[in-house]
DNA sequence: ATAAAAATTTAGATGAATCTAAAAAATAAA
DNA sequence: TTTATTTTTTAGATTCATCTAAATTTTTAT
């Protein structure tokens, strides 16, 4: 069993160390979970005594493959409460996120399944992010940033890179969300802003910033 | 804010005290939580310093008006999810305590104002126990033990003294749950058990130390 | 009323998770 | 390639919740 806060580390390495898994920097670590680079390198320290993070001291740290899918099943229980959350307590996705948080902790296996049942076995959650399955597996879909795509680009939004409050408040002002049709119907070079077309019907114009925080496919 | 463990003792102080809030042991308080009396007296001298129970060494505990308050929203959060736990996701009444146990200290007053709503503002638990308003206020109904009652009585099943695992179980094997109408037919001298006439239509027998568990009203 | 038993509290330790301050190692700059 | 800067780790404390063992106080029994 875990503690509350080996989860949370678990979790945070694996958010940081990205599509590729590469190594995490004790920093980034304590920047994420707001705490202090001594605090996480004694935790390092324990989780590696766990088998659950390759460690070597002064240099970075990744997760095993049991420390993967424990992290995998914590996103599981996260994903999936955000989705009860929206669907059935009618929450604003701006709103979830704190709350999951906690629920994210909540220990029995056969609860989660069965919520999973309950809300019909969604595959995103209310920001667009896949939910991994009963073993901890995550099936990857190809992504682009927004930023990074060329003009006349067809494609819809799938998932967000920033998802706080004040982001997904300015999606919601946008009528941007997962799942909207996107074509890019120009870029200005100046300062990287797009002009786009939402849903084949509402022209709007984005900053070079927004579309940086837009995964698209 | 309370931590986890005060809110867990100050729900056993108040489950321990009963109805007419009468002072609690410090090894009453051991037993219930699974803990040390020396660990118990610790936690009653932070709890004083909080203003949560009146405690005087030596002569027992008793929450205050601010820390029943505290135990009513803990035991209002408990039995939320518990309903919740039984009527949405499926769970008999016998699996969902240990789950309600760590839901119930999720913190979040307008996840469970949310969660009373999407409830449809239940008044009782599946096992028959009043949910507490968002105030902390608790409508007590007079109760009798069925043990208590004289032949010839009839009522309804309105609670439960035990909810262990093994004693629901049996209930749903006599089928009697809260709600359940009750007559009693006849009471045996010799042993106190009860011939009841169980929904106008059903006859059984049950003994003293069920008749002991079960609230009528 | 005195002695025995039970309940409760204190003293001192432990493990988990955190911190600050100082030392050591790795990286970047001159 | 030295020196300076940044990153990371160690050393030593602190807080919370727990424990065991010993000392007190209260309650019960003789
Ligand atoms: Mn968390
Ligand atoms: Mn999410
Ligand atoms: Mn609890
Ligand atoms: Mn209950």
């Amino acid at each position: 069993m875990l503690t509350y806060t080996e989860e949370n580390y678990l979790k945070a390495i694996y958010h940081l160390s990205g599509e590729d898994q590469r190594e995490v920097s004790t920093n980034a670590i304590a920047e994420a979970l707001l705490t202090k680079p001594a605090s996480v390198t004694d935790m390092l320290r324990k989780l590696a005594d766990k088998s659950l993070v390759h460690y070597v001291k002064y240099q970075g740290v990744s997760l095993t493959r049991k420390g993967r899918k424990e992290a995998l099943l914590v996103v599981r229980k996260h994903r999936l409460w955000e989705v009860f959350l929206v669907d059935k307590l009618k929450f604003n996705w701006d709103e979830v996120h704190e709350m999951a948080e906690q629920l994210e902790h909540i220990q029995s296996t056969i609860l989660i399944d069965r919520l999973d049942a309950f809300l019909d076995y969604p595959s995103f959650d209310p920001h667009g992010d896949p939910i991994p399955d009963q073993k901890g597996d995550l099936k990857i879909r190809k992504k682009f940033l927004l930023s990074d795509v060329p003009v006349a680009f067809s494609g819809k939004v799938i998932a967000l890179a920033d998802t706080s409050p004040v982001f997904l408040q300015y999606l919601d002002r946008l009528a941007i969300c997962p799942g909207c049709a996107i074509q890019v119907t120009d870029k200005i070079e100046f300062d990287g802003s797009l002009e786009l077309l939402l849903n084949a019907k509402k022209k709007i114009v984005i900053s070079n910033e927004v579309a940086k925080n837009l995964y698209v496919h």
